[in-house]
DNA sequence: TTGATTGCAAAGCATTTGCATGCTA
DNA sequence: TAGCATGCAAATGCTTTGCAATCAA
């Protein structure tokens, strides 16, 4: 327990300080829920992330675990992401590294990737609107690597592949 | 008539070579919805561009819109964006340079801006994965000069101001 | 003890689908 | 005439809300 409890100490005394300054409570289903959150490294919609909590806990319901995410977004430890298949995805920023993504709508990959001038571009922009920006969204849509040099086969998307994200329309 | 018809002759001839090339058909609601939308210079949502159908045509349904908007996306005369509201806005190229968005999330304004610098990185930053983009999305939260200058004050949002967009959730 | 939190069920919303009818090509 | 398009109603799917019971501070 001390062990794990080390590992996310960061996390836990951020989210314990944005229930304070908010009035909130500290809960068990919370303290879970971030817990399973930060140790997956994946992008998670609100029903994936309540499947991995059922696990460990099956009396949360899926109302908590919106609830809770939504709260995390707003300490700053979760940031949601849209790639296009009209869902609502969930990142931490545990051992990651603020980033944008390139979607493959083929295949449905998602990457990730930072430009230092890119930032300070978009940092310029918004002062030159007297703009203060709080947080952005960046997000490539197109082919991958790997589906460009198969767009002259028959198929359109990689042979046998487990796309993430299905990718329907642009939202 | 043929003023109007006249206005919008590049973009009806888009739409009928990208229903001709889909072996779709063309018909007057189609056209309609078309001209009404490209005549409106705002975000709309289908919902708005419903009701603006509905004063020329009553006869016209909700589910046609909404087809019809993502058929026009599809033809490239139309464009997908979102804001944080949940909601799926649609805006068009007509007189138009392509743009990004700064969204205030005190009083819902949004900015159109355009940098070709970060255009260039993007493209650049896609070259380096491989990855050949067809389009992007780039959005900017935060508060307008307006609103940040009445951060002080007790108001959140800019004193009977109505907002084109009330920002919820960052999506 | 007080008021926030939870989980369930129900409600909300935006969007999509099934299907019979109507229309383009 | 064939089969795409339309509009209605019903269905979806994700997310939020109402509420009574529970729990943290």
């Amino acid at each position: 327990m001390s062990i794990e409890d080390d590992e996310f100490r960061d996390e836990k005394a951020i989210l314990l300080e944005h229930l304070q300054q908010a009035g909130l409570r500290r809960t068990g289903q919370r303290d879970l829920i971030l817990e399973i959150f930060l140790r997956t490294e994946e992008h998670l919609t609100s029903e994936d992330l309540y499947r991995l909590v059922q696990r460990k806990d099956p009396t949360v319901g899926h109302t908590t675990v919106y609830r809770t995410l939504k709260l995390l977004t707003d300490a700053g430890l979760a940031r949601e992401v849209r790639f296009g298949d009209n869902k609502t995805y969930y990142e931490h920023h545990y051992k990651h590294d603020h980033h944008d993504h390139m979607i493959c709508t083929a295949c449905g990959k998602v990457i990730e990737f930072y430009s230092a001038e890119i930032e300070a571009l978009q940092d310029q922009m918004a002062d030159n609107f007297g703009f203060m920006p709080t947080h952005h969204s960046l997000r490539l849509w197109g082919l991958c690597s790997e589906c460009r040099s198969e767009s002259g086969d028959i198929h359109t998307t990689a042979p046998g592949a487990q796309p993430r994200v299905k990718v329907k329309s642009v939202v």
